[in-house]
DNA sequence: CCAATGCTGAAACATACTAC
DNA sequence: GTAGTATGTTTCAGCATTGG
């Protein structure tokens, strides 16, 4: 799976000092800007019209179930049903518009959850082999007992010797078979630690970009994930309640103005509720008296939820200044396949991408980089 | 049958705390 | 002060259920 450059848990990380060593928290902060800022090293410069394109480059994956490009819950995405056509739509428009053949997408995205991925399994080699004696303490007194070794699977391995015994001249031996059904189990338990990347990965991503436009970087200041009250203008929260955290915000110098930014991939009718709730806390704390902007950027695929989040209000006005996709031609893509398809949602998430409600992350830096 | 909406759970990080 | 551990919080996709 796992494409370029990545040495297999085999100790002794030694890389050829070709890269900083990875944290001890491999979807870290810190491993999180390390990555980032290899990748911006060896990318091409950023502007508003091919951020897009980093930003999947960086974040989007394969969902490994129908091989295609993640758009939506893999339940409905299976082969046969309706969000099938759509990934398969989305996917080629996305290799294209990445300039790849489809069969290949696959190695020219998710380089963040990759790259961290590899760094993981380095520092779990790193602890195994550091608690190595402290293991041999512990299982020494029942030595002899033929106590189960961590990881063994006889189920699995019966499986596997079952399938591949046709081809083999010999039973492979415990150890081996052992060995392989722990690999087994760590390639598919990883796909369940993407979303501890995702979420504030895409945060990282988005103020990567913000902070390499330079016509944005020269006149903004960008927090991210600041409290609240360290963006100005806003008040400290009485000593009994939590503090409140922003996933970015953008402060413009020669005006002052505040853009408080909601970063989510993607979106659930919880957090719909989220959102409201959390403008209404800002606005609690606000205290220079000024308006403030409020902007979703995500890349949800579903036409409901879109939809919803652009036409949510508070009191009498839209609740966000402005709603951002990543790409509004990616979900336009798949609600075309393999006929334009049109349920009441999608008719109204595209009525919002005509009118200018749903904005790509394209038009929405150039606004941002032209105030 | 599909869309829409609601709910749940795995996993990780960050930090406060504890013991030495 | 340091290392290890418990707690709290956050993330988002998958799954379940309701609605049309």
């Amino acid at each position: 799976m796992v494409g370029d450059q990545v040495a297999i848990p085999g100790l002794g990380s030694a890389p050829g000092g070709s890269t900083s060593e990875a944290s001890a928290r491999a979807f870290g902060e810190e491993n999180r800007a390390r990555l980032l800022k290899r990748y911006f090293s060896s990318a091409e410069a950023v502007n508003p019209e091919n951020a897009w394109r980093h930003v999947y480059r960086l974040l989007l994956w394969i969902d490994r179930t129908t091989g295609l490009a993640h758009c939506y819950e893999s339940d409905k995405c299976q082969p046969g049903r309706p969000w099938y056509a759509r990934s398969l739509a989305f996917h080629v428009w996305s290799a294209e518009a990445l300039g790849v053949a489809p069969g290949e997408l696959d190695k020219h995205i998710d380089y963040l959850f990759r790259h961290a991925t590899a760094d993981l399994a380095h520092v779990a080699a790193r602890n195994r082999a550091r608690l190595l004696d402290t293991v041999s303490g512990q299982r020494r007194p029942y030595e002899g007992m033929g106590l189960p070794e961590p990881g063994e699977d006889p189920e699995l391995e019966s499986i596997i010797a079952e399938v591949l015994d046709p081809f083999l001249a010999q039973r492979p031996s415990p150890a081996a078979l052992r060995e392989l059904a722990e690999r087994i189990y760590a390639h598919v338990g990883l796909e369940n630690k993407r979303k501890n990347l995702v979420g504030e990965g895409f945060e990282d991503t988005v103020s990567a970009l913000l902070s390499r436009i330079p016509a944005i970087a020269r006149t903004h200041t960008i927090h991210v994930r600041p409290l609240l009250h360290q963006v100005p203008g806003f008040r400290r929260p009485r000593a009994n309640s939590k503090p409140r955290q922003v996933d970015l915000a953008l402060v413009q110098g020669a005006t002052g103005r505040r853009t408080l930014v909601s970063c989510k991939w993607s979106v659930r009718s919880d957090r719909e509720e989220q959102f409201v709730s959390d403008f209404r806390d800002y606005a609690e704390l606000e205290e220079a008296g000024e308006d403030f902007d409020y902007v979703l950027i995500t890349n949800e695929f579903d036409p409901a939820r879109l939809a919803a989040a652009c036409e949510v209000r508070r009191q009498n006005s839209p609740l966000f200044s402005a709603v951002v996709h990543v790409n509004p031609a990616g979900p336009h893509a798949a609600y075309r396949a393999p006929v334009p398809a049109r349920g009441k949602g999608i008719r109204r998430a595209l009525g919002h991408i005509e009118s200018g409600r749903l904005v790509g992350l394209d038009g929405w830096l150039r606004d941002v980089a032209g105030r």
